[in-house]
DNA sequence: ACTTTAAGTAAAGCTAACTTTACATTAAGT
DNA sequence: ACTTAATGTAAAGTTAGCTTTACTTAAAGT
């Protein structure tokens, strides 16, 4: 699944650290959510929402991949 | 996290059972979702809202809980 | 009474999401 | 040249989402 988190950080103005902490997970987590390497849970998916003042929908970008 | 599936299923008339061949989940996932048990992937969670022809964040009530 | 349908529990197993640690690379600042 | 900050890779470990199988319960139909 396509997602924009390293276009909206970018954005907003911060590092992988940074959204990390906020999100309460490890900067792992954010790097290989960027990289599409894999999909997060659904609670990530709200609180990146939350951060980035927006819908899921236009974070994520559900293609019907599987 | 709360959510609303069982009342927008039996909205649209489904039987769990008729839910699951939909979603290409067991049954046993609807069960469990319906009653909270656990969180969808963010991919179920796409794909619940594309059948009940709405958004996640009509589904899924976040609170902050965890 | 018997059968069928829908919803439920329980428990073991698999896999993908997430963590943790350690190390590499590139760019910018001094 | 050296340091620091930001991004990245790799690999092993934990946990939560989902599957599968088997059995239970309640309601409705015949």
């Amino acid at each position: 699944m396509k997602n924009r988190i390293k276009e909206l950080r970018a954005k907003k103005d911060l590092t992988q650290d940074q959204l990390a902490e906020k999100l309460e997970v490890s900067r792992q987590t954010i790097i290989s959510l960027e990289r599409e390497r894999y999909n997060p849970s659904i609670i990530l998916a709200f609180k990146l929402a939350q951060i980035f003042n927006c819908k899921i929908e236009d974070i994520f970008i559900y293609e019907e991949e599987k």
